[in-house]
DNA sequence: GAACTGGAATAACGC
DNA sequence: CGGCGTTATTCCAGT
């Protein structure tokens, strides 16, 4: 680890300050993470995890970032000259040196850091992040702070919470009002971030410099990197940094510093105690300093964040003032925050869409191209809607008169559970032309745009103030413990979170994932993108004709079918029959070929993608192939197909293969989309109702996602890794709404299955993390929610990504064929998938009737994969929810169907 | 003049 | 090691 980070803050070395800020992260986690990330286990999450709170996590980075010292010693130092102070606060040795930098390297570095490696890195990421969010506050901040405030006081409070910004001013109108500042907050931040970054030309290479990398963890925020870059134009004052930077740079710095105070120390020698550091850090008077909203953010962290924070805390202060400066700032938030920090739920985690009455859903899909922009260039503008607006996002079931906060950040969308992009940062738009107030804060590394959502606007907001910035691959992939690789990684996902306090101080969180994105300027204007298929699977006879809506469809486009063995060759492959006729840019019409084998006597599952040329072709698809006798199940009506014309099919927003783990079936109308996007299903209903009890169960139980035919099982293996120890705590905070809302209907019933087993949300996922902290217990919360686990989401679950799978997967499709990746990852216990699902589910009611019981969480993994399994599935949700322990009985059922 | 864009040149990569 | 096709980044210029 510690070389990476060094490699990378080399690259920044030249730019000292990255240093820093990769380090910090990294380090930290790079001990503990590195393992972690490497294993996820480890503990990072446990110690991290645990600590989370604060302490170990923040050694563990410095620790890490000693390391980076090693290498890059003294370069970081001076770039992070911003840092300084924060280094200082902390430190006092290296951070000093390392603060210094000031400039854009710093920044880039620290964007590298921050964002998108936390992210990658993921593993590490999302614990480190976790952690780092304490750390850097802003990770948390954001959250964390909101959610403090929440915790604090329980709604009241939360719709300061929500509104990160709020922490201004009132949380609703603030937010809005703040606007301005916010813009300001964001233009700072992102100019911060640009800013940082030099101008363009310089950055690479010293974006390179290692530093940056390093940070990336700490200073996910890096993210910041970019803007740092695209802020060119930002001179990078000090001044400027911190507030630019701030957040990245902040979170970076903070980074850094650890970095440096760890692996200063560490290489130094010096091994310098982390606590010390955290002395250092106490310092939290800084922290007041920052008192400024952002400190908020900043506090965020659990406990242990505190400490950093506050060591931090100069940084952030900067960095964060600069960024909360729109906002109204409050010093207060500093306290608070920090108990959210703690709460909130990694960006890992795979949280449900609905809970409860509660259901958070994507209203209007992003288009599925946006060209992102790179810090040296120019803003290339917010994300669009295919009809020329913005995403829309709405919360229903919410009635409170409180202003909650919509967090977005930009995830991944390839096969493995979601978790925040490496190498992309939400950016933050602002101008006349932007209606909605935003604020940027940094959790864990990653870069989260926090929205208001307002009961004026019925829990609505028009998302026309996210941009999507793109880090270079080479800054990235240098962050210590990132294990994805940028090259032909770019595909993104919006995704949303709102958490909602109840009142017994727990908190829902819930989250929303968009359809994928493609952000590459060639691939978006080459590619064949499929973003949904009529038909998810039809018996082995063929014949029938599917509908694929996407972009960039040729006359002369072919669609191939493919049979891949788990060991990644060719069982089989045979082109569709298109029909040119009805040929448009944006839908083909395929016949579905034979199975080369009409005697199946369960379904299989094989994937085909849209051919434009030689090395012009979509991502795999799903595509199963039932027993011929065996009833045709339509997943899910889709009804954007139908607007597509479909004939009548349905469509499957299954998107890409790969993003979507889950895939479940899903969803119900647009809101389905996004569900489909995420993990976890969408409710059932779209709307509030809807989510209320059966649907919710569906998505809320993690299974359900599992449903989806994908691989996620494969996550589910991921949780294994959580199996360690760290979670276990958490256990409980993971779920997040689930736990949180005992009665809560959302966690459907396997959540609350779950949760009961106890342990089991660890096996998620180990959520690493989760310490925290939820005061309240809050647990439900946010905390819990995280897991990476993507199918499912259930909260438990954690993401896999770090994990080797991780690293596997990403490059490499592996994945692809849902074979592949269950192999994987699987761990749960998922078994194949059934092979007759299809039978089972016919059978649901008998099944229950046995009853069995099971593991449920196990069960409800396994037997998911299979798309109609998902129907299933919410059946059985459904009737567990009135039957309590019927449940368990019918999930043995269900399991032994499956068999 | 700044924020967007669309294009495209140039640098990197990987085979 | 050079060539070539791709993909990633940086630049330019028009709106």
């Amino acid at each position: 680890m510690g070389n990476p980070c060094l490699a990378s803050q080399y690259h920044n070395m030249q730019s000292s300050p990255v240093i820093s800020m990769s380090s910090c992260h990294q380090t930290g986690y790079g001990l503990h993470e590195d393992n972690s990330h490497h294993n996820p286990t480890q503990g990072y999450y446990v110690p991290h995890g645990m600590r989370p709170n604060g302490a170990p996590a923040l050694e563990s980075p410095r620790i890490e970032i000693t390391t980076y010292h090693h290498q890059y010693p003294k370069e970081e130092v001076e770039e992070s000259g911003s840092l300084d102070h924060t280094v200082h606060h902390k430190r006092g040795v290296n951070s000093i040196v390392t603060l210094t930098l000031p400039n854009a390297d710093g920044y880039r570095d620290p964007s590298c850091l921050s964002p998108a490696s936390s992210a990658s890195s993921r593993s590490c990421n999302s614990d480190a992040s976790s952690y780092e969010s304490g750390f850097y506050n802003y990770d948390n901040s954001p959250q964390n702070s909101p959610w403090q405030s929440p915790c604090v006081s329980p709604k009241g409070s939360s719709s300061l919470l929500s509104c990160p910004h709020a922490p201004l001013g009132p949380p609703s109108t603030s937010p809005r009002q703040s606007p301005s500042t916010s813009p300001q907050i964001g233009s700072q931040a992102e100019e911060g971030w640009a800013g940082q970054g030099h101008s363009g030309a310089g950055k690479r290479k010293y974006s390179f410099n290692g530093a940056p990398y390093r940070q990336p963890s700490y200073t996910p925020n890096q993210s910041p990197t970019p803007s740092p870059r695209g802020s060119p134009r930002v001179s990078v004052t000090d001044e400027n940094w911190q507030t630019n930077t701030n957040q990245y740079t902040n979170s970076a710095i903070v980074a850094a510093i650890n970095a440096l105070t760890t692996d200063g120390v560490v290489d130094m020698g010096e091994g310098i105690p982390i606590k010390a550091r955290k002395t250092n850090l106490d310092h939290s008077p800084t922290v007041s300093l920052k008192t400024e909203p952002e400190g908020e953010e900043m506090v965020r962290g659990s406990e242990l964040l505190q400490e950093d924070y506050i060591s931090r805390l100069p940084f952030k202060k900067e960095g964060y003032c600069a960024g909360f400066l729109d906002v109204p700032q409050n010093p207060y938030s500093w306290s608070k925050p920090k108990p959210y920090l703690s709460s909130l739920p990694a960006l890992d985690w795979q949280l449900p869409s609905c809970s409860g009455p509660y259901s958070l859903q994507i209203e209007v899909q992003p288009k599925s191209h946006h060209r992102a922009h790179y810090e040296t260039e120019g803003s290339r503008g917010a994300v669009k809607a295919p009809s020329g607006g913005h995403p829309v996002v709405q919360l229903y079931g919410y009635m409170e008169s409180e202003p909650l906060t919509l967090q977005l950040f930009i995830g991944t969308a390839d096969d493995r559970l979601l978790r925040p992009h490496a190498f992309y940062q939400v950016h933050r738009i602002t101008g006349k032309t932007v209606s909605t107030a935003s604020h940027e804060a940094l959790q864990s590394s990653t870069k989260v745009l926090e929205i208001p959502l307002l009961p004026e606007n019925n829990m609505r907001a028009i998302i026309d103030c996210a941009g999507i910035l793109k880090l270079r691959n080479s800054d990235i992939e240098l962050r210590k413990g990132e294990t994805d690789i940028g090259r032909k990684n770019t595909r993104v996902r919006m995704v949303f979170r709102v958490h909602i306090s109840q009142p017994n101080g727990r908190t829902i969180s819930l989250q929303a994932s968009s359809n994928p994105i493609e952000c590459s300027q060639r691939s978006a204007q080459e590619l064949p993108l499929v973003e949904k298929q009529s038909l998810e699977s039809y018996p082995a006879t063929g014949g029938k004709k599917i509908l694929l809506s996407g972009h960039n469809f040729l006359p002369d486009s072919k669609v191939v079918f493919v049979e891949k063995a788990q060991d990644g060759h060719h069982l089989w492959e045979t082109e569709a029959k298109v029909e040119k006729d009805s040929f448009k840019s944006t839908g083909l019409v395929v016949e579905i070929p034979p199975y080369r084998n009409q005697r199946i006597s369960s379904p299989v599952q094989v994937n085909f993608y849209v051919c434009n040329g030689k090395r012009k072709r979509s991502q795999y698809q799903r595509f199963t192939y039932l027993p011929p006798n065996v009833p045709v199940i339509k997943t899910e009506p889709t009804d954007d197909y139908e607007s597509l014309g479909a004939q009548g099919l349905s469509v499957h927003s299954k998107s890409f293969y790969y993003g979507q783990p889950r895939l479940a079936p899903v969803e119900p109308a647009g809101g389905a989309d996004s569900s489909l996007v995420r993990g976890y299903p969408p409710c059932p209903a779209r709307h509030v109702s809807l989510c209320g009890v059966p649907a919710s169960s569906p998505e809320s139980s993690p299974t359900l996602h599992d449903l989806s035919p994908v691989t996620y099982p494969v996550c589910l293996s991921a949780s294994p890794t959580h199996a360690h120890a760290g979670p276990l705590a958490s256990a409980a905070h993971e779920a997040p709404a689930f736990l949180a809302q005992p009665s809560s209907p959302d966690r459907s019933p396997l959540v609350g299955l779950l949760h009961s087993q106890g342990g089991s949300p660890h096996h998620l996922g180990g959520p690493r993390a989760y310490q925290p902290v939820y005061p309240n217990g809050s647990p439900s919360s946010s905390s819990p929610g995280s897991n990476p686990s993507t199918p499912g989401e259930s909260p438990f679950v954690q993401a896999p990504p770090y994990s080797p799978a991780r690293s596997q997967a990403r490059s490499s499709p592996r994945s692809l064929l849902p074979e592949d990746a269950s192999p994987t990852s699987l761990a749960v216990t998922v078994k194949q998938e059934p092979q007759e699902l299809d039978q089972m589910y016919l059978d649901d009611g008998e099944c229950l009737e046995q009853g069995v019981s099971p593991d449920l969480s196990a069960l409800a993994v396994d037997r998911l994969t299979k798309p109609w399994s998902f129907s299933v599935v919410a059946m059985l949700f459904l009737v567990l929810k009135t039957a309590g322990r019927k449940t368990e009985n019918l999930f043995r059922m269900f399991h032994l169907q499956c068999r």
